[in-house]
DNA sequence: GTCGAGATTATCT
DNA sequence: GATAATCTCGACC
């Protein structure tokens, strides 16, 4: 059973509470490990910053729902919706490790060389649970797609978001929790600053 | 093993 | 036409 009400709590409260939570896409299951909080007008990092469009619009939508967008083409990601209806807010799913399903995730990610591998990253959680477009405000306790909470808060470290750059420097939000020694987290990695084509 | 640059498509201005 | 919350691959120590 998922338990929506404290899923309508603001996203910094919610992501600390989904470390060591069990997703459940199909056969795979996977336990999260890293995940970074995105609020709505007031995060300047947020898809929803400049209000509600296409892409976002779940993020607007009741709680306990899956947002998924594209992003660089090829890559998705997943975000866990949370606050009440109306109001933009998510957690992002940046890593995570497969607990059950090893064999359908490894031939998903066959590029993969470790089993930590197959899930570390928010575009690589997606492709090891199957997640595509199509699963896009799916709800979280249905068939295909469940959440499952821990029962006990795990601990947890916060640190600045990486990988956000942007005028304004939201850099300032430590709103990023990891589970420590964990291996499927990603250490810390400055902004690469991606040079565009010529 | 670590670092640095390129690639690629849906969505929005 | 510009942007984006990234990943993969190649080169070098």
């Amino acid at each position: 059973m998922l338990d929506r009400d404290f899923l309508a709590s603001p996203a910094i409260e919610v992501a600390p509470a989904l470390l060591g939570a069990l997703l459940r896409v199909d056969e795979v299951t996977v336990r999260i490990t890293e995940v970074e909080a995105y609020l709505g007008e007031t995060d300047p990092g947020s898809h929803a910053y400049r209000g509600p469009g296409r892409r976002n619009a779940v993020m607007f939508g009741p709680p306990g729902h899956l947002y998924t967008y594209f992003t660089y083409g090829m890559h998705v990601c997943a975000n866990v919706v949370c606050s009440p209806l109306g109001v933009a807010s998510a957690v992002l799913l940046r890593g995570a490790e497969v607990v059950e399903g090893l064999d359908v995730a490894r031939v998903r990610r066959a590029t993969s060389r470790s089993d930590e591998d197959l899930a570390r990253g928010p575009a690589r959680l997606c492709v090891a649970l199957g997640i595509s477009l199509v699963d896009g405000g799916a709800d979280l306790d249905g068939n295909r797609v469940r959440l499952i909470l821990p029962t006990h808060s795990a601990a947890f470290e916060t640190g600045p978001r990486t990988g956000v750059s942007g005028p304004g420097g939201s850099s300032e939000y430590p709103w990023r929790f990891w589970m420590p020694g964990e291996p499927s987290v990603s250490p810390y990695r400055p902004a690469t600053a991606r040079k565009r084509g010529p």
